[in-house]
DNA sequence: GACATGTGTCAGATTCCTTTGACAGGTGCG
DNA sequence: CGCACCTGTCAAAGGAATCTGACACATGTC
């Protein structure tokens, strides 16, 4: 979490987005009291498994949570999901600083890279 | 400024999903430097005067922005927006506490009451 | 083997958000 | 009056996000 100063448009979009949502919110407000696996969190927050699966990788890729596939003594494999100590700073400032830095638009960058070569994705 | 300890749930949700766009994002910027009107706000972020009137809204109804239509000398209406001096503490904490006084979901609840009784709940 | 628990993913339906173009005013100026 | 600038709103289209049900797989226990 070392984005106290100036995180970047992009990484600041991703986290406000992902917070931006009434059930993400929640997710965040139940692993506060501690980690979790998957099938009880669904139960605790009243969600489909699939639907919280969704929830947290959208979380997850924001950098908020973190999940680590673990074996309860009785064999059977199971998520386990934190959270990550973050933290922001919402001012007009902070958000004017991440705006400028932002690489959004990727639908104008494709245009881009139509233009340009693209020396192939490593694959 | 009045949300320094502890933003309800409706309203943080309301300011990270504002905050949580690109364009939106940009147009906090673009005020940052200064007060200005819509039509050259849209000219100089290079949008669209509906798209932007439609942003302006949003970030207006989360408190972060507010509009006032004034005169020009010449006469001619004119409506500046000019940012608010926001301050949030986005932790894991803060949202978490948000997130316990989330309203639910408006729609459903108002659906359910309509048709039961509400009985859940108190356990 | 049947059952309950855990994991994950998929396709499809839905709903929400975003975006655009056209429209309807208003004013001042040549 | 016609043009340029300002304001606002509307409906339709497009796309992205959300949500659901069904599926496949693994394990331990009865």
């Amino acid at each position: 979490m070392a984005h106290g100063p100036v995180p970047s448009g992009d990484e600041l979009l991703k986290v406000l987005s992902a917070l931006g949502n009434p059930h993400r919110m929640r997710i965040v407000a139940a692993l506060a009291e501690g980690r979790n696996y998957v099938s009880a969190l669904a139960r605790d927050i009243g969600i489909g498994r699939p639907l919280l699966h969704m929830h947290l990788q959208r979380l997850e890729a924001a950098g908020l949570i973190s999940g680590s596939l673990e074996l309860s003594e009785s064999g059977k494999a199971m998520k386990f999901y934190e959270l990550t100590p973050f933290s922001y700073a919402l001012t007009p400032q902070a958000v004017a600083a991440a705006a400028r830095t932002l690489t959004e638009e990727e639908r104008t960058l494709k245009e881009e890279e139509k233009k340009t070569p693209v020396k192939e994705t490593s694959t």
